[in-house]
DNA sequence: TGCCTTTCATGATAGGCGTCATAGATTCCA
DNA sequence: TGGAATCTATGACGCCTATCATGAAAGGCA
């Protein structure tokens, strides 16, 4: 498992010795897709890392729509807000596919953190990654649900390259709407030869057109 | 000044020698009502701390929308991020009302974030504290203006109290809509007698029905 | 004081998108 | 293998909200 961990962040600039003593008190452990690996207002024993599969943090509204914040795959960390600062962590985690998680105690994450200020300052890097990519996302309620979906995309082509393994309903989740109005727009697309479609994935063909949607 | 920063996340447990020594480096510089602070792409040399009046944090859009993504009053700390990990920060701050604003030089920063864990581990916290405040944000585009603008009033009552100083311009701005239907839906509250309204501000009369709105 | 800008306000219109209904195609599973 | 569940797809309808236009009231500035 030490092998697991020096390719994923924050953990990549550990000594081989902090790795394994990490690794001794991790344990993984499986889910079943649709299965909750975390629920708002968890006590927060364990920070995560997806080791195989995919696992998305959500919210939940009211009015029973789903909203996928973020997409969670092999080497993603999550859930190290509460562990850092003790207070709750207001998000879902469901496993989109059936995937194994790792999961390290909040107490040797933090003795890590007060005892390596190269693993803090890592820590904190992967932070700041993340609340760029949050903060990017914060005039979303101007876009139209084209350029939110295209950006959805865009990002998620980062990650699984050209050939986007989710289905319409996840994707709409992703752009915050409706399963319907992705699948119309997501079918003007497809007619403009700007990605292809099928079942249960979306391949992005033109990536400069896509672009051009996203930020018009 | 050192008595200002006393009182300054992620400052305050600093000693007061640390504090005189940042105090030594700092500058203070006035900004008028509609200046740049702070631009994106801008070389970060500075970390910023509003000392009095008010600055935003805005996206602007291509197609000549803006966005204001948080608004910082006296005491508020931003720009912290490019100082963290040397990347660019996409937003512009912009002066609201005549504004004084200390900044501190990024390399003073760093240094103390490596010398001093207690003040690394404080940054941290503070991050996590904006983290969880974007994050709430992410799922808006789902929401109808009414609820948007009834959770950027409640926001905003954090820090002003009841009465908000904001133009209805500003609170279009906030919840990223425009000032025709801001001005059409607060007249609504109005008459239910949720909120009072005045040119130049907004004042909460009934806070938990407004909280009502925001949540459902 | 008078002009100009900003703020607030209201109406008409059109388009985007949510909602509800229906249905074919795949996949899953007992 | 057959039925259920999931995914994709399309149409009709109506509401929300952006856009454009107009105008009153308040404040700033010469």
């Amino acid at each position: 498992m030490q092998d697991f961990l020096a390719g994923v962040e924050p953990f990549k600039r550990l000594s081989l010795s902090e790795r394994q003593r990490l690794s001794a008190v991790s344990r993984e452990r499986r889910y079943s897709k649709g299965e909750m690996v975390f629920r708002t207002g968890d006590p927060s024993d364990a920070i995560c890392i997806v080791k195989s599969g995919r696992v998305h943090l959500m919210k939940f509204l009211e009015g029973g729509q789903a909203s996928t914040t973020c997409v969670m795959t092999s080497g993603d960390t999550f859930c190290c807000l509460p562990a850092l600062d003790q207070k709750p962590y207001p998000v879902d985690a469901i496993a989109a596919t059936d995937s194994i998680v790792v999961r390290i105690p909040t107490s040797s994450f933090q003795t890590l953190l007060e005892k390596n200020p190269v693993f803090l300052k890592d820590s904190l890097c992967l932070f700041c990654d993340r609340l760029r990519q949050v903060e990017h996302k914060s005039c979303m309620a101007y876009d139209s649900v084209e350029q939110r979906l295209a950006q959805a995309l865009l990002t998620l082509s980062k990650k699984f390259g050209s050939t986007i393994p989710l289905t319409k309903h996840e994707l709409a989740e992703l752009a915050s709407t409706t399963v319907e109005t992705t699948i119309r727009v997501l079918s003007q697309l497809k007619k403009q030869g700007i990605i292809k479609s099928s079942r249960g994935s979306t391949t992005i063909a033109k990536p400069q057109l896509l672009e051009d949607l996203a930020s018009s």
